[in-house]
RNA sequence: GGCGACGUAGCCAAGUGGUUAAGGCAGGGGUCUGCAAAACCCCGAUCACCGGUUCGAAUCCGGUCGUCGCCUCCA
């Protein structure tokens, strides 16, 4: 079964057939004027499952994510902040990935900054002005949309009705509303760069033209981003791009998620009614957060509300369960050896995950395979028969998720203290003493300690 | 106005022509337990509405209502 991905360009569902021996995979970065919200989660929680599914699947992949470290919003805060734009991104961009990290995401190989990529970008532009796609207008640079008949393919709108609803800016000398900038003269106070046509900033679009080119070369397997990157940003680079390099397809495959409702409308920075990640990881663990938006596809809006995300947090603690070690160290059945009886046979579920992952990267479907496989192992745990295999197939199916199943980060000095008052309530409970050993359960139950009495003593974990 | 997405049990959500409509959360009953917890067993929807195509539709077509998005910065 190969593996569909459905390729915005055509609409279509598509088999992915990568160009050469490494998938490059181009994945649209933030900007980073504000701190990142669990919309941004939701969008690079989908591709870091979709680059560990591929390299589950056996490709080797490079990965190249951006930072936009240039642009109105930044300039205007920095200057609200009374601080360098620098200082700034770099805080931004700092707390981004310590973000990422956190919610188990594997880190792209390269991540250019729009500020650094500036002659790759001064290059492109100037072959485009040679080649008559690209003219100069008091300092600034734009691209002339009409002259390749394709714009549009992308967002499937025809160039017509974009010219009626564009607009322009008051100051802006474009031959035509729809032209789109390259190239910013500088304005006074402005950060700038040296250029042929004077100091000045590149344009949105050029950027990511310029460092997939530069980092993965004239063409690639996949670009993904948020659907609100289809118009005009990723016309924009089609456009650039394939102006430039005369070869499309610039990208085979375009991917792009759905976003984050806040309520019933879209979250965003702009709209200021986000959840910023570091709101959401105070309050949730990761692998609830990564269930909750791996639960529903990605290309179908995504609602955030506590009811949603403690459903998930639940359901990951079902697998976690599952996953975890017996209880009974003597039995061992984790180790795969012990137990008697007919041992869970993992391969169906497997076989299933991947025909879902396979399908588009159907997630939902995905999960009910893992939810399944969990079930039975806690049935043929309750049956003492072996599971250390399918407890293994469970952990490697759940790590293409980028679920961890682990325990919550336990405090292991508060352990001895904790045992201490199992023993106390274990005395109290032959002592037929429960309302004394109740008190000791509830209390440890209000710190986060639950206690679980089984036939081989009572354990304890931490609830998250 | 142009383009697009969506409407499945209390909630989230899979399913794109044909066995009993996945899975999770919540809820009810039961097993286990001193009581719990966890786990296991059992229990729930005819798929927004109307009409059509078909031997057969949640799935295709048309219409109605409703929600959301893009067309301007945005994952």
């Amino acid at each position: 079964m190969p593996l569909k991905l459905r390729n915005t360009l055509s609409g279509q569902y598509e088999e992915f057939v990568p160009i050469g021996d490494v998938v490059k995979l181009y994945v649209c970065g933030v900007t980073p004027w504000e701190v990142s919200h669990v919309g941004h989660a939701m969008s690079y929680i989908v591709f870091d499952v979709l680059r560990r599914y591929l390299e589950y699947r056996g490709y080797r992949v490079r990965h190249v994510q951006n930072f936009t470290d240039i642009e109105d919003k930044i300039i205007a805060r920095a200057e609200r902040l009374g601080i360098d734009i620098g200082q700034l991104t770099e805080e931004m961009i700092e707390r981004y990935h310590q973000e990422m990290r956190a919610l188990n995401i594997l880190p792209a190989h390269v991540y250019p900054r729009a500020t650094e990529e500036t002659p790759t970008m001064i290059e492109m532009i100037q072959a485009l002005i040679e080649k008559g796609y690209a003219y100069q207008a008091n300092g600034d640079v734009y691209y002339r949309v009409t002259r390749k008949e394709d714009y549009g393919k992308l967002s499937h709108r025809p160039l017509d009705a974009m010219v009626a609803g564009a607009r322009v800016e008051p100051g802006e000398q474009k031959e035509n509303p729809v032209d789109f900038a390259l190239w910013k003269a500088a304005k006074p106070g402005e950060p700038s760069w040296e250029s042929p046509w004077g100091p000045g900033r590149p344009g949105w679009h050029i950027e990511c033209s310029a460092m997939s080119l530069r980092y993965l070369g004239e063409q690639i397997d996949i670009h993904g981003g948020g659907e609100d990157l289809i118009f005009p940003h990723h016309e924009n680079e089609i456009a650039q791009t394939e102006a430039y390099t005369e070869k499309p397809p610039f990208v085979r495959y375009w991917l792009h998620n759905a976003w984050v409702k806040a309520g019933e409308e879209k979250m965003s920075k702009s709209l200021g009614n986000f959840v910023p990640i570091s709101e959401a990881l105070e309050r949730w663990p990761v692998d609830a957060i990564r269930l909750w938006v791996l639960i529903s596809p990605y290309r179908t809006p995504l609602s955030y509300s506590e009811e949603a995300l403690a459903a998930a947090q639940r359901g990951a603690e079902r697998l976690r369960l599952a996953a975890r070690a017996s209880p009974d160290p003597s039995a061992s059945l984790r180790a795969g050896g012990a137990g008697e009886g007919e041992a869970v046979d993992a391969a169906p579920y497997r076989q299933q995950f991947i025909e879902a992952m396979d399908d588009d990267l159907n997630t939902a479907k995905a999960l009910a395979a893992l939810f399944d496989l969990a079930h039975e192992i806690h049935r043929a745990r309750d049956e003492t028969r072996p599971i250390g295999e399918a407890q293994t197939v469970l952990l490697e199916l759940a790590d293409v998720l980028g679920l961890t199943l682990a325990e919550p980060e336990a405090d292991m000095s508060a352990a001895p203290f904790i045992e201490l008052l199992i023993a106390i309530r274990d005395e109290l409970r032959q002592a037929k003493q429960f309302e004394l050993a109740d008190r000791v359960r509830s209390g440890l139950a209000e710190l986060g300690i639950a206690l679980e009495d089984t036939p081989q003593g009572t354990e304890w974990r931490r609830r998250e």
